[in-house]
DNA sequence: TGATGAACTAATCGCCCGATGAGTTATATA
DNA sequence: TATATAACTCATCGGGCGATTAGTTCATCA
């Protein structure tokens, strides 16, 4: 059962030492490396959830192949599955949320109701715009339409982190209602500027969105 | 619209002969029709087109496969193929908005400034709890986010449906953006009233939504 | 230094997908 | 009635998918 060595023989066509210098024998010059763990420090595993993160950001749950992944982080798609076992857990993996941003959420909503509409929006964009934020929210927000466990993240951070948020602020009658309307109002601005890419909002910059956009949030706030 | 699919019983209890070697023939019981085309009048390109609506409404583009819309409608898959070529243009044959929303959004949008926010949001609630035209925007939020053509057509009714509506209420400094953003509360709105199904939101009623969410609209109305 | 295990690739499996083509039966036309 | 055409099924194909297995190379540590 072993012994499948000739197929192996491809590899290697001078025969000689492949040694840890290996880089002449090995390899093409940014192709693939021909088998086994590769010398030096390991950076793949992050490289392969960067990867995948990137890919369903951009195009989705369903149509984000692992293979594609693979290929995207350098790698062989077995590797995915070694690192991460079945998609759904990648994906899960791929979801998770920043710490950063409960934090900046929070921080926004502090400082009393007085504009706070204005932050909240401001502090979205600012989410929205970090590359080190943006692709999970991506993931979450563009496959939240057709997967479930996205679609649940994306309500559970409209609750327990932006409704947590506002619960100072959003007072009165149908508190709970409000603070999802304005949750509402924000994964609304995050799919038609971010994902239907809907001019000229795509293309406003930040104040000028805050300035008509957060006197909106404001309304609702007030009640 | 009712009883599509008339397939059951009549035909195969009915047993109709069959010819030829029929013997086992005839099918099990609620199966499908052994070939050639069916007795009496027929429906059934509708019927399919009805299913797919559904099925893509409920599921998205690319986890909708035409195997499920074919039994969905009670047929074989490759008659959905026979009417309709590939899936993409099936896909966009269900996309298609019932002539009836840009005239109810009109409608909504006339009567002057004053309380537009609310005509809008009750015209748009209403849209999307007709069964007739639901399905197709449920199409075409929920596969905005993974399909071309679907996010097109998003912005397309965002500008063309909405904006034309509003331009005669939304005046003033950047009046498109101004647009672009009642359509982002707009569709904000059916994400996670429909889509997300966000509690309470999903459950309260019409009036309630109208009520908190019109002011908003408003406040970006008026500038 | 030798053994254990982690990192890595190659090959392949079974499944479901969209699509096609051939064959069967009803309706429409003349 | 003869012929054409539309409606309908069945069988099948090539391909991409997620997943598994076997085997190779490197790192670590007793």
């Amino acid at each position: 059962m072993g012994a499948m060595n000739g197929i192996g023989g491809v590899r290697e066509a001078g025969g000689t030492g492949r040694g840890r210098t290996g880089a002449k024998a090995v390899a093409v010059a940014g192709g693939k490396h021909a088998g086994g763990r590769r010398p030096g420090e390991t950076r793949t595993r992050e490289a392969i959830l960067d990867a995948a993160r990137a890919c369903f950001a951009e195009r989705g749950f369903d149509a984000t192949s692992l293979r594609r992944i693979a290929e995207a982080a350098g790698v062989d798609q077995s590797l995915v599955h070694h690192f991460y076992g079945t998609k759904e857990s990648l994906f899960l993996q791929a979801l998770e949320v920043p710490l950063k941003m409960p934090e900046v959420i929070a921080a926004a909503a502090e400082g009393g109701r007085e504009e706070v509409g204005e932050r909240m929006v401001r502090a979205h964009l600012t989410l929205w715009d970090d590359l080190s934020t943006r692709p999970a929210l991506m993931t979450m927000v563009r496959s939240a339409s057709v997967h479930r466990v996205a679609a649940a993240r994306l309500r559970e951070t409209a609750t327990t982190i932006l409704a947590d948020a506002l619960s100072k602020v959003v007072t009165g009658d149908d508190a709970v209602l409000r603070s999802n309307l304005v949750a509402t109002q924000l994964v609304g601005l995050a799919m038609m500027r971010y994902i239907a890419v809907l001019e000229p909002l795509a293309s406003a910059d930040t104040d000028t969105v805050v300035r008509y956009y957060g006197p909106a949030l404001q309304a609702i706030v007030e009640g």
